[in-house]
DNA sequence: CATACATTTACACAATTGTGTAAATATGTC
DNA sequence: GACATATTTACACAATTGTGTAAATGTATG
């Protein structure tokens, strides 16, 4: 079904992977689905500085999952991969193919 | 499209792309996508020392994306959630995505 | 240009993750 | 049980990632 992978495409995947790899980031991707937000928008997304928001933000962006526009004074954040949506579902059918096995073994 | 998330919700979706985020764990998954195998036959996908590919698969399991089964001294690697495979799928829209806007911008 | 607002970057440090070598554990065979 | 093979765990340490506070930058407006 998948040829072999080679070390460079395996880095490049990782990448992309590990920017999606915090929960912080998972919300923000998940509130970026339901429309473009500015950092200030996301400030109460998770109990972290405003700063760290920004660099959340700013490796989503550099890893090219999400792009930005300037709006006056504001920056406004755009989730230019939604594919990326189906990663996050993928983990949620993970979690459920997790817990069905718990509950099946005796 | 996507309701609002919890940060519980957002822990335990990033655990598992965590899980993912790693050259060598994707090479693996990569791999046991084509078959189950043991940790030795896995030992020249990447540069690493066996106990290394040993604890790359340890996560893996923890995170409940590969199951493992002993057949005599052998222990054989399962990949339990093939639908890893969409969010690894995924990840090369992403990098398609990236190179053609870049490729766009003027 | 002084001020206010929006966002990012610098700095210092905590926390997590990844790694190899060596030792330990597990399984089957003689 | 001694031995060979297969795998994991312990230990020590390097590398990366995440964080808040404070300072710096960018943008409009009086």
């Amino acid at each position: 079904m998948y040829g072999h992978m080679n070390t460079t495409q395996a880095k490049a995947r990782a990448d992309i992977l590990k920017a999606l790899a915090h929960p912080t980031r998972v919300l923000i991707l998940d509130a970026l689905s339901r429309g473009d937000r500015c950092v200030n928008d996301l400030r109460h997304l998770a109990s972290t500085s405003l700063p760290t928001l920004s660099r959340h933000l700013d490796k989503l962006k550099k890893a090219g999952i999400v792009t930005e526009r300037r709006a006056g004074p504001k920056v406004i954040h755009h989730l230019a991969c939604p594919c990326i949506l189906e990663a996050l579902g993928c983990t949620v059918d993970v979690i459920k193919s997790v817990s069905k096995r718990q509950s099946t073994a005796l």
